[in-house]
DNA sequence: GATGGATCGGAACGTCGATTAGATTCCGCA
DNA sequence: TGCGGAATCTAATCGACGTTCCGATCCATC
Protein backbone atom coordinates (compact mmCIF):
# COMPACT_ATOMS: atom_id res chain seq x y z
CA UNK A 1 0.00 0.00 0.00
CA UNK A 2 2.89 2.75 1.19
CA UNK A 3 4.62 1.62 -2.35
CA UNK A 4 1.47 2.21 -4.45
CA UNK A 5 0.44 5.48 -2.72
CA UNK A 6 4.39 6.84 -3.60
CA UNK A 7 3.78 5.44 -7.20
CA UNK A 8 1.15 7.47 -7.40
CA UNK A 9 2.96 10.75 -5.63
CA UNK A 10 6.41 9.76 -8.11
CA UNK A 11 4.36 9.55 -11.05
CA UNK A 12 2.31 12.51 -10.57
CA UNK A 13 5.68 14.24 -9.93
CA UNK A 14 7.15 13.08 -13.36
CA UNK A 15 3.72 14.44 -15.00
CA UNK A 16 4.46 18.10 -13.50
CA UNK A 17 8.26 17.99 -14.30
CA UNK A 18 7.50 16.94 -17.81
CA UNK A 19 4.85 19.82 -18.24
CA UNK A 20 6.76 22.48 -16.62
CA UNK A 21 9.61 21.47 -19.51
CA UNK A 22 6.94 21.83 -21.93
CA UNK A 23 6.38 24.68 -21.20
CA UNK A 24 9.20 25.98 -20.78
CA UNK A 25 10.07 25.19 -24.06
CA UNK A 26 6.54 25.38 -26.21
CA UNK A 27 4.57 28.21 -24.31
CA UNK A 28 1.34 27.78 -22.66
CA UNK A 29 -0.99 27.45 -26.30
CA UNK A 30 1.67 25.24 -27.96
CA UNK A 31 1.80 22.80 -25.24
CA UNK A 32 -0.90 19.69 -25.57
CA UNK A 33 -1.20 17.45 -23.13
CA UNK A 34 -0.22 14.62 -25.86
CA UNK A 35 2.98 16.37 -25.64
CA UNK A 36 3.50 16.36 -22.07
CA UNK A 37 2.24 13.05 -21.76
CA UNK A 38 4.52 11.79 -24.04
CA UNK A 39 7.60 13.27 -21.94
CA UNK A 40 6.10 11.88 -18.95
CA UNK A 41 5.87 7.99 -20.78
CA UNK A 42 2.46 7.71 -21.21
CA UNK A 43 -0.63 8.33 -23.18
CA UNK A 44 -2.89 11.06 -22.75
CA UNK A 45 -5.71 9.92 -21.35
CA UNK A 46 -4.12 8.51 -18.73
CA UNK A 47 -2.90 11.69 -17.32
CA UNK A 48 -6.30 12.21 -16.08
CA UNK A 49 -6.01 9.75 -13.32
CA UNK A 50 -4.32 12.06 -12.20
CA UNK A 51 -5.19 15.53 -12.71
CA UNK A 52 -8.30 16.54 -13.48
CA UNK A 53 -8.09 18.93 -16.35
CA UNK A 54 -5.37 20.89 -17.98
CA UNK A 55 -6.33 23.78 -15.93
CA UNK A 56 -5.47 21.91 -13.09
CA UNK A 57 -1.86 21.21 -14.48
CA UNK A 58 -1.57 24.74 -15.43
CA UNK A 59 -2.69 26.34 -12.00
CA UNK A 60 -0.33 23.53 -10.27
CA UNK A 61 2.74 24.48 -12.08
CA UNK A 62 2.30 28.09 -11.73
CA UNK A 63 2.04 27.45 -8.57
CA UNK A 64 4.77 25.35 -7.77
CA UNK A 65 6.62 27.99 -10.22
CA UNK A 66 6.69 31.04 -7.69
CA UNK A 67 7.09 28.80 -5.06
CA UNK A 68 10.29 27.15 -6.29
CA UNK A 69 11.81 30.74 -6.62
CA UNK A 70 10.45 32.16 -3.75
CA UNK A 71 11.75 29.20 -1.13
CA UNK A 72 14.74 29.93 -3.11
CA UNK A 73 15.20 32.99 -2.66
CA UNK A 74 14.33 33.38 0.52
CA UNK A 75 17.21 30.45 1.65
CA UNK A 76 19.70 32.33 0.03
CA UNK A 77 18.98 35.67 1.84
CA UNK A 78 18.36 34.03 4.84
CA UNK A 79 22.15 32.65 4.81
CA UNK A 80 23.15 35.62 4.84
CA UNK A 81 24.94 36.40 7.52
CA UNK A 82 23.18 39.03 10.08
CA UNK A 83 25.04 41.74 9.42
CA UNK A 84 24.73 41.50 5.98
CA UNK A 85 23.29 45.14 5.21
CA UNK A 86 19.56 45.47 3.32
CA UNK A 87 21.47 46.29 -0.08
CA UNK A 88 23.15 43.00 0.13
CA UNK A 89 19.99 41.44 0.69
CA UNK A 90 18.40 42.65 -2.65
CA UNK A 91 21.94 41.79 -4.49
CA UNK A 92 21.57 38.30 -3.32
CA UNK A 93 17.53 37.83 -4.22
CA UNK A 94 18.03 39.15 -7.95
CA UNK A 95 21.28 36.54 -7.83
CA UNK A 96 18.97 33.99 -6.23
CA UNK A 97 15.98 34.73 -8.62
CA UNK A 98 17.69 34.96 -11.65
CA UNK A 99 19.40 31.56 -11.07
CA UNK A 100 16.07 30.04 -10.47
CA UNK A 101 14.88 31.06 -13.43
CA UNK A 102 17.62 30.16 -15.87
CA UNK A 103 18.80 26.60 -14.52
CA UNK A 104 17.47 26.07 -11.03
CA UNK A 105 13.94 25.11 -12.00
CA UNK A 106 12.12 24.17 -15.14
CA UNK A 107 8.93 25.18 -12.84
CA UNK A 108 9.88 28.65 -12.20
CA UNK A 109 10.99 29.19 -15.69
CA UNK A 110 7.77 27.90 -16.95
CA UNK A 111 5.98 30.29 -14.75
CA UNK A 112 7.87 33.22 -16.16
CA UNK A 113 7.54 31.98 -19.82
CA UNK A 114 3.30 31.68 -19.48
CA UNK A 115 2.12 33.67 -16.61
CA UNK A 116 1.40 36.12 -19.56
CA UNK A 117 -0.62 33.66 -21.58
CA UNK A 118 -3.03 31.82 -19.19
CA UNK A 119 -6.80 32.65 -19.73
CA UNK A 120 -8.20 35.21 -17.08
CA UNK A 121 -9.74 32.56 -14.74
CA UNK A 122 -6.79 31.07 -14.03
CA UNK A 123 -4.33 34.42 -14.27
CA UNK A 124 -6.88 35.97 -11.57
CA UNK A 125 -6.53 33.29 -8.73
CA UNK A 126 -2.28 32.78 -9.65
CA UNK A 127 -2.64 36.61 -9.01
CA UNK A 128 -2.54 35.99 -5.04
CA UNK A 129 0.69 34.14 -4.78
CA UNK A 130 2.03 36.71 -7.20
CA UNK A 131 1.54 39.37 -5.05
CA UNK A 132 2.55 37.04 -1.83
CA UNK A 133 6.02 37.02 -3.41
CA UNK A 134 5.48 40.63 -4.69
CA UNK A 135 5.34 41.77 -0.90
CA UNK A 136 8.32 39.81 0.32
CA UNK A 137 10.24 41.68 -2.44
CA UNK A 138 8.85 45.11 -1.30
CA UNK A 139 10.03 44.21 2.05
CA UNK A 140 13.27 44.17 0.89
CA UNK A 141 13.42 46.97 -1.28
CA UNK A 142 11.72 49.34 1.55
CA UNK A 143 14.70 48.03 3.84
CA UNK A 144 17.07 49.14 1.47
CA UNK A 145 15.45 52.59 0.55
CA UNK A 146 15.03 53.08 4.78
CA UNK A 147 18.49 52.17 5.23
CA UNK A 148 19.35 55.04 2.65
CA UNK A 149 20.91 52.30 -0.25
CA UNK A 150 18.35 53.02 -2.57
CA UNK A 151 17.92 56.35 -3.48
CA UNK A 152 14.81 57.82 -1.80
CA UNK A 153 13.05 59.35 -4.94
CA UNK A 154 13.18 55.97 -7.04
CA UNK A 155 9.40 54.37 -6.74
CA UNK A 156 9.70 50.76 -5.52
CA UNK A 157 6.91 49.14 -7.05
CA UNK A 158 8.19 49.91 -10.62
CA UNK A 159 12.26 49.16 -9.99
CA UNK A 160 10.67 45.70 -8.31
CA UNK A 161 8.48 45.34 -11.85
CA UNK A 162 11.27 46.39 -13.97
CA UNK A 163 13.41 44.04 -12.18
CA UNK A 164 11.45 41.31 -12.34
CA UNK A 165 10.64 42.01 -15.71
CA UNK A 166 14.74 41.46 -16.26
CA UNK A 167 15.03 38.55 -15.12
CA UNK A 168 11.97 36.48 -15.62
CA UNK A 169 12.71 37.39 -19.54
CA UNK A 170 15.90 35.48 -19.31
CA UNK A 171 13.83 32.68 -20.07
CA UNK A 172 13.12 33.92 -23.60
CA UNK A 173 16.28 34.07 -24.89
CA UNK A 174 18.45 32.29 -22.82
CA UNK A 175 20.14 29.42 -23.80
CA UNK A 176 22.93 27.53 -22.04
CA UNK A 177 24.28 26.00 -25.42
CA UNK A 178 25.85 29.34 -26.62
CA UNK A 179 28.92 28.82 -24.04
CA UNK A 180 26.70 31.45 -21.94
CA UNK A 181 26.71 30.98 -18.04
CA UNK A 182 24.01 31.52 -15.76
CA UNK A 183 26.50 32.93 -12.93
CA UNK A 184 27.37 35.94 -15.50
CA UNK A 185 23.80 36.74 -16.58
CA UNK A 186 23.16 36.53 -12.72
CA UNK A 187 26.01 38.61 -11.61
CA UNK A 188 24.85 41.35 -14.76
CA UNK A 189 21.69 41.58 -13.66
CA UNK A 190 22.24 42.69 -10.29
CA UNK A 191 25.24 45.08 -11.78
CA UNK A 192 22.50 46.71 -13.82
CA UNK A 193 19.80 47.19 -11.46
CA UNK A 194 21.69 48.22 -8.33
CA UNK A 195 24.73 50.63 -10.40
CA UNK A 196 23.68 50.54 -13.82
CA UNK A 197 25.56 49.61 -16.75
CA UNK A 198 26.99 53.12 -17.57
CA UNK A 199 31.03 54.02 -16.65
CA UNK A 200 31.29 55.54 -12.92
CA UNK A 201 33.38 58.28 -14.30
CA UNK A 202 30.69 58.99 -17.13
CA UNK A 203 27.41 59.48 -15.75
CA UNK A 204 24.31 61.02 -17.67
CA UNK B 1 -11.18 53.22 -58.41
CA UNK B 2 -9.23 55.47 -56.07
CA UNK B 3 -11.98 55.53 -52.83
CA UNK B 4 -12.08 52.04 -53.42
CA UNK B 5 -8.61 50.86 -52.94
CA UNK B 6 -8.97 53.53 -50.67
CA UNK B 7 -11.05 51.93 -48.30
CA UNK B 8 -9.77 48.69 -48.44
CA UNK B 9 -7.17 50.01 -47.23
CA UNK B 10 -8.40 52.11 -44.43
CA UNK B 11 -10.32 48.46 -43.20
CA UNK B 12 -7.20 46.55 -43.36
CA UNK B 13 -5.87 49.34 -40.85
CA UNK B 14 -8.95 48.93 -38.70
CA UNK B 15 -8.43 45.67 -38.36
CA UNK B 16 -5.14 46.01 -37.50
CA UNK B 17 -5.44 47.88 -35.20
CA UNK B 18 -8.12 45.70 -33.24
CA UNK B 19 -6.01 42.65 -33.62
CA UNK B 20 -3.04 44.85 -31.87
CA UNK B 21 -5.57 45.67 -29.16
CA UNK B 22 -7.00 42.12 -28.70
CA UNK B 23 -3.35 40.59 -28.81
CA UNK B 24 -2.54 43.24 -25.99
CA UNK B 25 -4.76 42.76 -23.81
CA UNK B 26 -5.77 38.91 -23.79
CA UNK B 27 -2.44 37.40 -25.47
CA UNK B 28 -2.13 35.04 -28.33
CA UNK B 29 -4.10 31.90 -27.21
CA UNK B 30 -6.71 33.88 -26.01
CA UNK B 31 -7.46 36.19 -28.69
CA UNK B 32 -10.05 34.82 -30.80
CA UNK B 33 -10.44 35.85 -34.17
CA UNK B 34 -14.13 36.55 -33.57
CA UNK B 35 -12.86 39.23 -30.97
CA UNK B 36 -10.69 40.67 -33.69
CA UNK B 37 -13.60 41.14 -36.12
CA UNK B 38 -16.47 42.52 -33.61
CA UNK B 39 -13.85 45.01 -32.30
CA UNK B 40 -13.14 46.33 -35.93
CA UNK B 41 -16.96 46.45 -36.67
CA UNK B 42 -17.79 43.33 -38.70
CA UNK B 43 -18.01 39.39 -38.83
CA UNK B 44 -15.78 37.29 -38.68
CA UNK B 45 -15.40 35.51 -41.67
CA UNK B 46 -15.28 39.00 -43.25
CA UNK B 47 -11.49 39.03 -41.96
CA UNK B 48 -10.75 36.48 -44.84
CA UNK B 49 -11.44 39.28 -47.77
CA UNK B 50 -8.56 41.33 -45.93
CA UNK B 51 -6.50 38.26 -44.70
CA UNK B 52 -5.73 34.97 -45.96
CA UNK B 53 -5.50 33.50 -42.14
CA UNK B 54 -4.90 33.93 -38.59
CA UNK B 55 -1.02 33.06 -39.07
CA UNK B 56 -1.21 36.09 -41.83
CA UNK B 57 -2.52 38.56 -39.33
CA UNK B 58 -0.12 37.70 -36.63
CA UNK B 59 2.89 38.00 -39.03
CA UNK B 60 1.93 41.47 -39.74
CA UNK B 61 1.16 42.42 -36.26
CA UNK B 62 4.50 41.08 -35.27
CA UNK B 63 6.03 43.22 -37.59
CA UNK B 64 4.47 46.25 -37.04
CA UNK B 65 5.37 45.78 -33.23
CA UNK B 66 8.89 46.14 -34.12
CA UNK B 67 8.51 48.46 -36.96
CA UNK B 68 7.28 51.06 -34.75
CA UNK B 69 9.14 50.66 -31.89
CA UNK B 70 11.96 50.72 -34.65
CA UNK B 71 11.05 54.15 -36.07
CA UNK B 72 10.42 55.78 -32.43
CA UNK B 73 13.21 55.12 -31.13
CA UNK B 74 15.35 56.03 -34.41
CA UNK B 75 13.75 59.22 -34.81
CA UNK B 76 14.34 59.97 -31.05
CA UNK B 77 18.38 58.98 -31.74
CA UNK B 78 18.00 60.88 -34.79
CA UNK B 79 16.39 63.89 -32.94
CA UNK B 80 19.62 64.69 -30.93
CA UNK B 81 21.69 67.40 -31.53
CA UNK B 82 25.13 66.00 -33.04
CA UNK B 83 26.96 66.53 -30.30
CA UNK B 84 24.89 64.01 -27.94
CA UNK B 85 27.27 61.37 -26.35
CA UNK B 86 26.60 58.08 -26.99
CA UNK B 87 25.42 57.10 -23.60
CA UNK B 88 23.05 59.84 -24.26
CA UNK B 89 21.57 58.30 -27.66
CA UNK B 90 21.90 54.91 -25.36
CA UNK B 91 19.86 56.67 -22.95
CA UNK B 92 17.11 58.18 -25.50
CA UNK B 93 16.58 54.93 -26.97
CA UNK B 94 15.92 53.30 -23.61
CA UNK B 95 13.08 56.10 -23.01
CA UNK B 96 11.66 55.83 -26.58
CA UNK B 97 11.19 52.05 -26.91
CA UNK B 98 9.62 52.46 -22.85
CA UNK B 99 7.76 54.78 -24.32
CA UNK B 100 6.17 52.95 -27.51
CA UNK B 101 5.59 49.78 -25.39
CA UNK B 102 3.60 51.89 -22.77
CA UNK B 103 1.56 53.88 -24.80
CA UNK B 104 2.58 55.04 -28.40
CA UNK B 105 1.85 51.75 -29.97
CA UNK B 106 -0.66 49.11 -29.34
CA UNK B 107 1.44 47.22 -32.07
CA UNK B 108 4.87 47.53 -29.97
CA UNK B 109 3.07 46.35 -26.29
CA UNK B 110 1.35 43.63 -28.60
CA UNK B 111 4.26 42.55 -29.68
CA UNK B 112 6.34 42.38 -27.03
CA UNK B 113 3.63 40.48 -25.02
CA UNK B 114 3.14 37.86 -27.84
CA UNK B 115 6.17 37.26 -29.36
CA UNK B 116 7.39 34.49 -27.25
CA UNK B 117 3.64 32.58 -27.42
CA UNK B 118 3.68 32.36 -31.21
CA UNK B 119 4.01 29.13 -33.25
CA UNK B 120 7.47 28.33 -33.99
CA UNK B 121 6.94 28.70 -37.69
CA UNK B 122 6.22 32.48 -36.89
CA UNK B 123 8.45 33.39 -34.56
CA UNK B 124 11.34 31.99 -36.32
CA UNK B 125 10.09 34.12 -39.27
CA UNK B 126 9.67 36.62 -37.42
CA UNK B 127 13.57 36.46 -35.76
CA UNK B 128 14.85 38.07 -38.58
CA UNK B 129 13.62 41.52 -37.56
CA UNK B 130 14.60 41.05 -34.21
CA UNK B 131 17.85 40.05 -35.16
CA UNK B 132 18.34 43.43 -37.43
CA UNK B 133 16.19 45.79 -34.42
CA UNK B 134 18.95 43.74 -32.14
CA UNK B 135 22.25 44.85 -34.18
CA UNK B 136 20.69 48.32 -34.13
CA UNK B 137 21.33 48.41 -30.63
CA UNK B 138 24.02 46.51 -30.44
CA UNK B 139 25.87 49.55 -32.42
CA UNK B 140 24.16 52.17 -29.90
CA UNK B 141 25.64 49.89 -26.98
CA UNK B 142 29.40 49.42 -28.72
CA UNK B 143 29.76 52.86 -29.41
CA UNK B 144 28.57 54.05 -26.03
CA UNK B 145 31.36 50.98 -24.64
CA UNK B 146 34.11 52.16 -27.06
CA UNK B 147 33.95 55.28 -25.78
CA UNK B 148 34.83 54.79 -22.34
CA UNK B 149 30.65 55.14 -20.91
CA UNK B 150 29.71 51.75 -20.73
CA UNK B 151 31.94 49.43 -18.68
CA UNK B 152 34.54 47.81 -20.82
CA UNK B 153 33.58 44.38 -18.96
CA UNK B 154 29.58 44.18 -19.18
CA UNK B 155 28.51 42.18 -22.20
CA UNK B 156 26.58 43.82 -24.43
CA UNK B 157 24.73 41.35 -25.20
CA UNK B 158 23.35 40.43 -21.96
CA UNK B 159 22.72 43.76 -21.20
CA UNK B 160 20.34 44.09 -24.43
CA UNK B 161 18.52 41.56 -23.48
CA UNK B 162 18.18 42.50 -19.95
CA UNK B 163 17.51 45.82 -20.53
CA UNK B 164 14.99 45.28 -23.16
CA UNK B 165 13.02 42.09 -21.11
CA UNK B 166 12.44 45.04 -18.28
CA UNK B 167 10.75 47.24 -20.99
CA UNK B 168 8.94 44.59 -23.00
CA UNK B 169 7.77 43.18 -19.74
CA UNK B 170 5.71 46.55 -18.57
CA UNK B 171 3.53 44.95 -20.84
CA UNK B 172 2.53 42.47 -18.53
CA UNK B 173 1.72 44.95 -15.94
CA UNK B 174 1.83 48.42 -16.06
CA UNK B 175 -1.81 50.05 -16.60
CA UNK B 176 -2.25 53.85 -16.40
CA UNK B 177 -5.52 53.12 -14.94
CA UNK B 178 -3.89 53.50 -11.37
CA UNK B 179 -2.10 56.88 -11.53
CA UNK B 180 0.97 55.42 -12.84
CA UNK B 181 2.48 57.80 -15.54
CA UNK B 182 4.39 55.99 -18.38
CA UNK B 183 7.11 59.30 -18.48
CA UNK B 184 8.20 58.13 -14.67
CA UNK B 185 8.69 54.38 -15.53
CA UNK B 186 10.25 55.22 -18.63
CA UNK B 187 12.94 57.36 -16.65
CA UNK B 188 13.29 54.82 -13.79
CA UNK B 189 14.13 52.04 -16.72
CA UNK B 190 16.82 54.78 -17.93
CA UNK B 191 17.83 55.90 -14.24
CA UNK B 192 18.09 51.44 -13.38
CA UNK B 193 19.74 50.63 -16.48
CA UNK B 194 22.04 53.33 -16.78
CA UNK B 195 23.31 54.16 -13.31
CA UNK B 196 20.95 51.57 -10.97
CA UNK B 197 18.51 52.34 -8.07
CA UNK B 198 21.17 52.15 -5.14
CA UNK B 199 22.12 55.56 -3.37
CA UNK B 200 25.36 56.67 -5.30
CA UNK B 201 26.89 56.63 -1.64
CA UNK B 202 26.61 53.35 -0.75
CA UNK B 203 27.85 50.99 -3.47
CA UNK B 204 28.10 47.17 -3.26
C1' DG C 1 -31.10 53.23 -62.92
C1' DA C 2 -28.37 49.42 -64.64
C1' DT C 3 -24.00 47.06 -64.27
C1' DG C 4 -20.21 44.80 -62.20
C1' DG C 5 -16.62 44.51 -59.12
C1' DA C 6 -15.56 45.34 -54.18
C1' DT C 7 -16.92 44.23 -49.71
C1' DC C 8 -19.40 41.90 -46.21
C1' DG C 9 -22.81 38.63 -43.79
C1' DG C 10 -24.07 34.23 -42.33
C1' DA C 11 -24.30 29.59 -42.38
C1' DA C 12 -21.89 25.54 -42.92
C1' DC C 13 -17.59 22.52 -42.66
C1' DG C 14 -13.32 20.45 -40.94
C1' DT C 15 -9.87 19.91 -37.69
C1' DC C 16 -7.48 19.76 -33.65
C1' DG C 17 -7.07 18.82 -29.08
C1' DA C 18 -9.29 18.28 -24.47
C1' DT C 19 -12.13 15.22 -22.12
C1' DT C 20 -14.63 10.86 -21.01
C1' DA C 21 -15.89 5.89 -20.48
C1' DG C 22 -14.93 1.34 -20.57
C1' DA C 23 -11.68 -2.28 -21.31
C1' DT C 24 -7.17 -3.90 -20.05
C1' DT C 25 -2.93 -4.54 -17.67
C1' DC C 26 -0.12 -4.30 -13.60
C1' DC C 27 0.99 -5.70 -9.01
C1' DG C 28 0.84 -6.47 -4.06
C1' DC C 29 -1.33 -9.73 -1.21
C1' DA C 30 -3.74 -13.71 0.46
C1' DT D 1 -2.72 -19.15 -8.34
C1' DG D 2 -6.43 -16.04 -7.95
C1' DC D 3 -8.43 -11.57 -6.19
C1' DG D 4 -9.04 -6.54 -6.25
C1' DG D 5 -7.76 -2.13 -6.51
C1' DA D 6 -4.44 0.94 -8.86
C1' DA D 7 -2.82 2.60 -13.02
C1' DT D 8 -2.87 2.82 -17.89
C1' DC D 9 -4.56 2.22 -22.55
C1' DT D 10 -7.87 2.67 -26.35
C1' DA D 11 -11.34 4.48 -28.79
C1' DA D 12 -14.80 7.40 -28.94
C1' DT D 13 -17.15 12.05 -27.98
C1' DC D 14 -17.47 16.88 -27.82
C1' DG D 15 -16.75 21.72 -28.25
C1' DA D 16 -14.33 25.52 -29.83
C1' DC D 17 -12.48 27.88 -33.33
C1' DG D 18 -10.36 28.74 -37.88
C1' DT D 19 -11.71 28.47 -42.47
C1' DT D 20 -14.63 28.19 -46.66
C1' DC D 21 -18.31 29.38 -49.67
C1' DC D 22 -21.92 31.65 -51.71
C1' DG D 23 -25.41 34.90 -51.74
C1' DA D 24 -26.54 39.74 -50.36
C1' DT D 25 -25.25 44.52 -50.34
C1' DC D 26 -22.78 48.55 -51.33
C1' DC D 27 -21.15 51.93 -54.53
C1' DA D 28 -18.53 54.07 -58.26
C1' DT D 29 -19.22 54.39 -63.07
C1' DC D 30 -21.64 54.50 -67.40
Amino acid sequence: MAERIAKSVRTRQRILDAAAKVFRQQGYANARLTDIAELAGMKTGSLYYHFASREELVTEILHLGIETAWSHVRAAVDALPRKATPLQRVETAIRAHTMAVLEISDYSSAQAKIVGQVPPEIATAHRVEQRAYGTYWHGLLVAAQGAGQIDPDVDLFTVRMLALGAMNWTAEWFTAARGQHAEAVADLAVRMVLRGVAAPSKRV
